[in-house]
DNA sequence: CTAGATATAGCACGATCGTTCGTGCTATAC
DNA sequence: GTATAGCACGAACGATCGTGCTATATCTAG
């Protein structure tokens, strides 16, 4: 048998993943318990937990699921803006964007994780969190970096400065923004990259960033 | 009986609200359970209990406990500078110095409360924690709105503008420095936070922070 | 020194946690 | 048509959750 394209097995896990994705974000990964995503999704407790060896195995494909969707949601659109200072603008919109649609219900999912799990003791799961965190830093640092190399921005500058504090404004614009329920906090987030942006951009960069904006 | 100061009572409460809020910081508010806290404090869970209501009445307990500890070590320091943009200055170093400190073993004791409340469905407790928030938040706003007053800021600044990207680094200081345990991410917060402030500051704003730096 | 209040412990409850096991259905393979 | 594999189910495990009720210490006031 070959024609059938997808398993359902494969297809269950599939929505499983999504539904405890959405559920983390809001109650983090520890406080999702498998008998509630059971509930929700209208199955056993143990047919869903027979997809997953263990909890902590739940959790990591949950992660994996929530990196796809952040790819997807985030990293990709960005793309179609060439390397610089523009995409370095477009990711940090794609991000707002990514939370003012609510990709996930509980904001962004790797903002809730990274405070949940910032203090506790070294895990798989912990690990895994560390590690997504800083290959979005990293893609931050790498357009800051290109549009240094492109002379968008001064040879003095720090590209990782640059993205610490783009990173800042973001993850502030996504916790209040869904504590006050406000979507002003992402005006101020957006208010704050334009600000930082243009001010350390040479006339180059500022020539790129304008016309960015200018465009539909 | 006067000459007594503490009832035995009162002295177990605070000894329990002072564990509890260090675990809280570490594993949430809804993650610390009465047994492990009982455990950990070498007491039975209902010897414990029995100071408490209920888990929501211990929790709203431990947020006050946390209050007092933010006020005691993050705001009274910096009430030796006179109002301003001195004072505003101070604020956020104390603020890096009490995460440096670990005031609280898991970093901020309200950056982890919010985060672990702000998608969930309001609650006394979550309400509570909002309410903390607002009241930092409006301290910040206030010391730039005096320091606007004083004219160390321009006319034109937006003192909430400039709170909210000042506790944008001051947050993200907060997770990174946990996360990665690197205590480079509170430089990095505090170096934005400098060049914000001398960026938007007037020469006589300028004058009042560089001598704030300059004093031991 | 004793009566009374206060503070902690013991024990048990129903619910839920993550996890395991055995069973049955269903759809392909031989 | 029968064997086989995939997938989900119900029941049950021990542990822990929050929460009561009752007794026993410990301390204070008169």
């Amino acid at each position: 048998m070959q024609h059938r394209s997808t398993p359902t097995g494969a297809r269950t896990r599939e929505t499983i993943l999504r539904a405890g994705a959405d559920i983390a974000s809001v109650d983090g990964l520890e406080g999702l318990s498998i008998g509630r995503l059971a509930t929700e999704l209208g199955m056993s407790k143990s047919g869903l937990f027979a997809h997953f060896g263990s909890k902590e195995d739940l959790q990591l494909a949950i992660i994996e699921e929530a990196r796809q969707r952040y790819v997807r949601e985030v990293i990709t659109p960005s793309l179609t803006e060439q390397g610089g200072i523009r995409r370095l603008n477009r990711l940090c919109e794609s991000f707002l964007s990514y939370i003012e649609r609510a990709v996930f219900p509980g904001g962004c999912f790797f903002a809730a994780a990274m405070a949940e799990f910032d203090a506790k003791t070294p895990s798989p799961v912990r690990e895994n969190i560390a590690t997504c965190q800083d290959s979005w830093m990293k893609t931050l640092e790498r357009s800051a970096l290109v549009a240094q190399e492109n002379g968008e921005l001064p040879a003095e500058s720090d590209p990782q400065q640059l993205a610490f504090e783009l990173e800042a404004a973001l993850l502030a614009a996504n916790w209040y923004f869904h504590l006050y329920t406000d979507s002003n906090y992402l005006e101020r987030a957006r208010h704050a990259i334009r600000a930082r942006l243009t001010n350390e951009a040479t006339p180059a960069g500022l020539d790129a960033l304008t016309a960015a904006t200018r465009e539909p």
